[in-house]
DNA sequence: AACATACTTGACTAATTGGTCAAGAATAAT
DNA sequence: ATTATTCTTGACCAATTAGTCAAGTATGTT
């Protein structure tokens, strides 16, 4: 009936999710992630809103990809506790001193820049942490000591955005998974 | 020789810190700090430079008031180890839901926001990171401890940030005083 | 082939951004 | 009182910001 799309909407989303991830909200221009999809903003407006709302969107994907991806691991009872609270712990362990890593985590980038600020951003962030926080406490079976590796979690990814070495962020995993 | 200023540095200082400390460097816009501080740019630029080194002087202040606040206390000898690191992770207790807390800390918020973007935060933070580190160790005396009090620390702040409530931040604080 | 529909483009806007500068005002030394 | 020096003010600037829109283009249905 009408002209059809000539863009992938998924490589796109996933563009504006590398955009906000690396740079941030206020951080990210029109013209950044205009570069990025390569679409004009009209297109942009049309197909997905405003920036609030294409912000909205880059931490639906982050969460429906990245926090689904280590959920579903943390809930994997083929995996010993052990291995799966490591498993957690690697990602910034193999983040550390990489410029990909250092985009760090966006739902922690989030929290930090938008959620005290922006209601909505909170709800989604606040979500998507009470999942992780969840699974982590499934894995571990105790949720005192699954609020404190979320947190242990938290700080290994704003320590790896502050520059900081692998081999303190191993020892952050190592130490980590003493405490289970 | 000369007209002397007419504002009082150090409580302008203050509200600088203050502006980036809520709002970020991004964030925060010349008509903020203006509003904030009471004075024209002609005078801030003639004072204190660019925005770059108004965020600069924002960071270095925060050290030399907070951070140098909490190096202190973890290396009062007259407290036992476990009460300081109490101290210190009472911090993100007490911030936990009020409008003043969620600014959360300055060194976090800088690490994501511009640390890995800009050479020159990167480098203060790293700074003061590892002086407050020192101190932790200097107190709990392990240093792999120290790194893991430090992420739980900066993790704790993050989960402020993204609006947990004091009960979390809580349990957090007293798993935190278990592993000592 | 014609039409209805939806997509794409790029020019446009009003507001805001960080930053500059000249003119005037206040002060201390002479 | 004059002068040299520094501070303050607000107008000004070019660039960038997010967001709009009309015109043109492609497509599926009839």
């Amino acid at each position: 009936m009408a002209r059809q799309r000539e863009f992938d909407e998924d490589k796109v989303l996933d563009a504006i999710r590398d955009v906000f991830w690396e740079h941030g909200y206020e951080g990210t221009s029109y013209a950044n992630i205009m570069a990025a999809t390569g679409l004009q903003k009209g297109s942009l407006y049309a197909a997905f809103g405003d920036k609030r709302a294409l912000y909205q969107k880059a931490i639906a994907r982050y969460d429906a990809q990245i926090v689904s991806g280590a959920v579903k691991m943390l809930r994997n009872e083929n995996l010993s506790p052990h291995i799966r609270i490591k498993n957690l712990m690697n990602g910034p362990v193999e983040a550390a001193g990489t410029r990909e890593g250092r985009k760090g985590c966006l739902l922690c980038n989030a929290a930090i820049d938008q959620a005290a600020s922006d209601k909505e951003t909170e709800n989604s962030v606040t979500l998507s942490i009470n999942r992780l926080k969840d699974a982590i406490r499934f894995a571990v079976n105790d949720a005192a000591k699954a609020e404190h590796i979320l947190a242990a979690y938290f700080g290994a990814r704003v320590l790896v955005k502050a520059g900081m070495g692998k081999s303190t962020l191993e020892i952050i995993r190592n130490q980590t998974l003493l405490s289970l």
